[in-house]
DNA sequence: AATGAATGAGGATTCATTCAT
DNA sequence: AATGAATGAATCCTCATTCAT
């Protein structure tokens, strides 16, 4: 029952940040959607922008867990990697909406703490790693991993950023199909 | 030295709506970036959401001319013009540094107005004319335009955040790389 | 000291309304006034606006509770209740001294609200309903109510603001004087 | 030419206080309707409440010359030489339609500085004179000047302001009738 | 003399945060 | 622990006034 609340406050900051934007949500707007009293936030998180950084923490680790096991077990095949995950990516688009959309906007930057940099420079480490391998085995060309990841996630979020605002209607084969793309863009 | 001081508040305007977004930017902020008097811009604009929309219009419509101009006298090779459609891209981007990123938060939709969406939605309407053109000429894969143009504009954009913010070095040849990263991803 | 904090800013903005005007005083003077914060005040009421209106629905409905009272159970002579009525406009004076400026103020027709319009006409028509009964009679002359009413309301709002400045001297013979030059004035 | 830019001035900031009241007038507004720039209003004027006192002093000085003269040459009945008053009332109003309503503003007083106090109170110590005699002569009832005048001034201005708001229709036979009235109420 | 663009102080209003209950 | 009333700093915006032309 007590990390309920937390939780509570957590879920609809998420809904809100990422459907009005940081600076157009009041703190009163979240307590109202977690039906919480206002003050109670303060209990849990040490104000607006903390709870920011707490969610950002949040989404990222959920996002590199949903992309490190859609990897694990996965044969050294690096297409078959690149197809777990991308498929991670839709996995955790899946399991929560507003996480991508959350995790991408860029003028968060202003207010996130060390921790979270960190945080989001390891995630994408981890995705520099991945692409090092597949450029040393000789399948995906040779641009920088920085670039390399830019194209497919910027692909992917735009793609869905447009699934949700209803410009692009969402079918399995879409993702297939994005994905297609994606892996032409950077194969060798 | 006349219409001077209207256009120190749009660049000024640009600048922070860029680097920090509509919300995250203070009226006097804008005013004394642009070394005016905090209500000389309600001399020029009706109010904060109005300057935003003046200027959004002021980007789509240069935005819309450099690519048209880039595509002016070209001929019918659709590679061709996709070529010269990304490099419009990357000139309006020298020319304006911070209008493609302005352009593309999401979050204006919140504070646009009808006829920034107009003009938003005809220059989308003119990539979507190019897209078609190229599908039925068999050189550019059989998805939607707007999923075409989110993935090669998604791309781009996200080289280009990460270019500005320094963890993508910037060269010459790096743009001719993305872009046939792109071409190769939604080619036939 | 519940209901306190509200009743202290109509008290407040009362005071200040008819001593200054609306345009006159600011939110702060009100806030001051009230020894509440400045945002309390958009706590209880829509805006500054909305407070007139407030405070404008509050004071007619307790000046019209007064007159109606002092009328109830009187005789059925006319003279008698106009006495019973000019006494209740005293009545009314004492209890909320500023409530009759207040009420007179001509420039609250700019920012009166439907509700308040409406009160302000029943309460009116109250009026006329009594002088209709005079004519009728035959003890009040042959003016239209509304000049009637003029002369009467006219003729006691001037008084009293003047004993108000301490340009007039109060006395109970006063009252009772005026009282007979308005009945003086009207009677056939 | 050069006294008419003053007095277009004057004139239009008469209309805008009479019919919007001090405060909710602009200084641009009053420039507009003058057509004059903004700047030109402070070459003949000190500021705002300057222009509002020299404005002032000028109706009442209007005013208490149309009342004057309307007494030049009566015959010394009292009686007659209300019915002139009253008439020179009317003319006044006639003239300027909006100067009684400026002049009856209360919250005048804000603003008012000695010089147009002053002349407030010259006024009406010509009235009190008037009543005095009237007194005297035993055809005036037994109370104070203040509150004779009050009572008079009262029903005409209250009976004038209803005429304005379309409450009241206007005809020279009303005219007459609220003078009788008011003549009723004061006289013994 | 006349203008009106420019200013910034000051007003209304919002909202993150505190704190008494 | 939880609340939400209360606050006042900070925001957007207006407008009296100045001053370069």
């Amino acid at each position: 029952m007590e990390a309920t609340k937390r939780d509570a406050i957590l879920e609809a900051a998420l809904k809100l940040f990422a459907n009005r934007n940081f600076d157009a949500t009041t703190v009163p707007m979240i307590a109202e959607s977690a039906k919480v009293g206002a003050g109670t936030i303060y209990r849990y998180f040490e104000n607006k922008e903390g709870l920011l950084n707490v969610l950002f923490q949040k989404c990222i680790t959920e996002f590199s867990e949903v992309i490190t096991q859609s990897l694990s077990g996965s044969e050294n095949n690096i297409r078959n990697k690149f197809h777990r995950i991308f498929n991670g990516l839709f996995t955790y688009t899946e399991e929560r909406p507003e996480g991508v959309v959350f995790l991408s906007y860029q003028n968060h930057d202003l207010y996130l703490d060390e921790e979270s940099r960190q945080m989001s420079q390891e995630f994408f480490e981890f995705l520099y790693h991945f692409i090092e391998e597949g450029k040393q085995e000789g399948v995906i060309c040779e641009l920088s991993p920085e670039v390399i990841i830019s194209i497919v996630f910027g692909s992917f979020k735009e793609v869905y950023l447009n699934i949700r605002s209803g410009s692009i209607h969402y079918s399995k084969e879409l993702i297939v199909d994005v994905e297609n793309c994606c892996w032409n863009a950077i194969k060798r």
